[in-house]
DNA sequence: GTCTATACGCGGATAGAC
DNA sequence: GTCTATCCGCGTATAGAC
């Protein structure tokens, strides 16, 4: 409701966000990627966004609210994807598909993705946020299809956290973005419909 | 050569640590892992142990150097696995025992793992210091065996994240050790032995 | 090995002009 | 929306006594 001129993004909750505000939360992210988010200051965010501190505290009650809105963003964009896989809920492929997309998603932002499931400060908003709380819910129902043992839901953690894991891994640091989607995506599918 | 009394440890480099050295370790990790280490200030690690910080810059000329110790201590548990794993090389089954003990250490010290894998500033130091680097790269030789192409290194890499992903992981936060364990270690090595 | 005391900068955050 | 200026507390780190 507030902003005055663009105002887009695709972002988890309601809220939309002005032009500077999508910028701020950009740049953030990138910072928390590099040096998490307590090793990250507002000087820093603003410095790279080419403003001072007190610009963005006008964009931004707190710190922890620039943080909601990195995450909101980057989560934003698995939005889509699990849109149409709750839609095809009925079709055997449509977590493949999904997979596929988070798998893409993974690759492509390797640097964030790390920081969105471990950094201690995002971890503890993920598991507080109603919002967050709600949208990976939908997400690990998506991916579970059918099944919710134990041992289920236990591959779906191990696949969730080789893919996390692997793209910012020192073992396939040299690899490219094409080897790696492919090899992660045959390798995640085979391992989920291993035998009980 | 410095320590005065006890001076335990088993770490990665040759450094020997005092008593006093390794209580503050300790308890810097524990707080590590549930602040990130640029969240966790020298007072908070003070308090921890019940001392001043005076007292932990007697023990440590830096904030850094409790880091290395923290880590080196922790890295220091895998150590024997390790040199076994080594020492039984041609064995067949060296692998998968070795992979059983770091699965195991992952479950019993769930809280620390994902800040050993993922902080920034311990992960800039794993790179960085010369030890740790050593030490890593033992470790993933060890699991990796005879093969060294893309393939392998992807399968490693992902079992080696999804190991330390899964045991903070959401979706198994119900889960008691053992089924953990037991899960784990089947679904691992079955993934590892997928035809290419 | 631990303490009290202290230096100094940077962290988050606010006030008020443009 | 952005700026300059400022507040205050806490961060790392040091000096020197016990």
């Amino acid at each position: 409701m507030p902003p005055t001129s663009p105002a887009t993004a695709s972002p988890v909750g309601s809220t939309t966000y002005s032009a500077a505000q999508l910028r701020t939360a950009t740049a953030a992210l990138e910072l928390f990627a590099r040096h998490g988010v307590s090793g990250t200051s507002l000087q820093m965010i603003a410095d790279a966004t080419g403003v001072t501190k007190a610009a963005v505290y006008h964009q931004f009650k707190t710190k922890e609210a620039v943080v909601v809105a990195a995450v909101d963003v980057e989560l934003g964009r698995l939005e889509p994807a699990l849109d149409a896989a709750e839609a095809a809920a009925g079709d055997p492929d449509a977590r493949s598909a999904l997979l596929g997309e988070v798998i893409d998603h993974a690759v492509g932002r390797r640097r964030m993705v790390g920081t969105l499931q471990h950094d201690p400060v995002i971890v503890r908003l993920l598991s507080e946020h109603e919002p967050f709380q709600q949208f990976m819910e939908r997400l690990f129902r998506a991916l579970l299809g059918d099944r919710i043992d134990a041992t289920a839901r236990i591959r779906v953690a191990m696949v969730a956290s080789a893919i996390g894991g692997v793209v910012t891994h020192p073992l396939v640091a040299g690899l490219d973005d094409a080897a790696l989607r492919g090899d992660l995506l045959s390798l995640s599918l085979r391992f989920l419909s291993l035998p009980d």
